[in-house]
DNA sequence: AGGTGCGTACCGAACGTTTGTTATGTACTC
DNA sequence: GAGTACATAACAAACGTTCGGTACGCACCT
């Protein structure tokens, strides 16, 4: 917990604590006064950091991309497919705090399908995320005739797939069943 | 509209304006009053139907699996491969009503992921799903040494992310570049 | 044939709770 | 003393649920 007045921080505060409630409650279940109860504040803090719950909400997700994005870089090391892989593997739920973050993307895309402003910030977010995959596809085309922003669309969507039923059946989908069923994937895509 | 009375019949229609808010809203804005609403009736015909709106939403859903079901193709599509893709198709967006049942099941995901009754049932669904699929990959199946059930994982996977982000930007994917997308993925695991 | 009674179908309003938002108050800092 | 950083309380709106009331259809009785 940083020191009191730290806007910033006070902000990220706040944004982990949406997480926490969507990622328990779902999009539906997220409200100001869960929200502070999870972070053992009054709704009044909240009021004060963000103009309304859709700001609240807004921020909460942007920095949440950002979350993932600086994970994405961490594990990069190579070029190419094990790129790829690398950050395939980072939207999947095979830690804890990952599995965290895609109940909240899952439950995040109700609001944002429901909502015209947040469905279009959903689309720049794919578009953003399949232009990263996109260099990494890039580098590891297998072949002519193939169109890499076709891979790009298959891989993103394999991934995302994957995280709904991983979220719904952990017991069947755990840690190192979810990395075969990626690296499985990878290589019928990508033939050595 | 069936006749006044008919109780089957008036249960099937409050789930389909069930799908059609939850279409519009989303889970966090299916209200029993929006419901009611979207039927050009009170609030008191729900409750006289469904003893809550857990029921409600519960019988709503069923019908939708049962409603896809139903729609599936792969009774005249043969077997193997091309039943398997029939069945894919089957799940993609790719009409108005299509789509409208594909952003049912999304919106559903965030209710299913907050409530665990709801959470158990789509976890009894997709192995329900992946089971129908299951046949077919057996039917298809390339070669030895790949497992059917991470085939069936792959394929289901591949589907419900491309139904994501078909929902997410449609002009992106539209009904032409989805199924060109299934074909290669399934040229892809299935090599003839 | 024509009332009579009763169950089903449905409406519309009311209830208490919870929501996002706004305001007022208070303590601490500079 | 001014301004920031909160807590607290109040607000109307909307929520799920409950409930009294009405209209209609069908069995039954004479």
């Amino acid at each position: 917990m940083p020191a009191r007045g730290d806007h910033d921080a006070r902000r990220a505060d706040v944004s982990a604590a949406v997480w926490r409630v969507l990622a328990a409650r779902g999009f539906g279940g997220l409200t100001l006064r869960a929200v502070a109860a999870e972070m053992g504040v009054s709704t009044g803090l909240l009021t004060h950091y963000f103009p309304n719950k859709r700001a609240l909400v807004r921020h909460a997700v942007d920095v949440a991309e950002r979350h993932t994005d600086a994970r994405d870089r961490h594990a990069a090391a190579g070029e190419g497919r094990p790129a790829l892989r690398a950050a395939l593997l980072d939207v999947l739920p095979l830690t804890d705090e990952a599995t965290v973050m895609s109940r909240v993307w899952v439950s995040y895309w109700d609001g944002a399908l429901a909502d015209e402003e947040f469905a279009a910030d959903q689309r720049r977010r794919y578009d953003r995320w399949r232009a990263r995959l996109r260099s990494h596809v890039d580098a590891a085309l297998p072949g002519p005739g193939l169109d890499p922003d076709d891979l790009v669309a298959t891989c993103a969507a394999f991934a995302h797939g994957l995280v709904v039923q991983a979220l719904f059946d952990p017991a069947a989908f755990p840690a190192h069943r979810q990395v075969a069923l990626l690296d499985r994937f990878l290589a019928e895509l990508f033939p050595a």
